[in-house]
DNA sequence: CATTTGACGCCAA
DNA sequence: TTTGGCGCCAAAT
């Protein structure tokens, strides 16, 4: 029976964003590694973009460089919710 | 099916 | 230290 699981590389990094708790931060290229691609930090970006789903707490991924990134509200707005959170960023 | 798009990451200067 | 440029990949068109 092919009921193997299937899952886009989309679904795998919501999941894993998901899954980000209250305060911490991953970078970009955590997730994409969660995810099963390393190296597909650059899709990672690219699908949290188009994600406008507030069940995802994509304003927990930030950047490698220690910078925090886009945010698809406005980056002023995703700064100000890590520093509420208490993230260590 | 080919090309473009980007909320990135890393290195050299 | 900061900046510019290249590489990298999935999804959209």
């Amino acid at each position: 029976m092919g009921l193997s699981i299937e899952m886009k590389f989309q679904e795998l990094v919501f999941d894993v964003v998901k899954e980000i708790p209250e305060g911490e931060t991953l970078t970009y290229k955590q997730v994409a590694k969660m995810a099963g691609k390393p190296k597909a930090y650059r899709a990672v970006g690219n699908i949290l973009n188009k994600n406008f789903d507030p069940a995802i707490p994509c304003h927990r991924v930030v950047r490698s460089d220690g910078k925090i990134g886009g945010y698809n509200r406005g980056e002023s707005y995703k700064r100000k919710i890590l520093k509420l959170e208490g993230a260590p960023i």
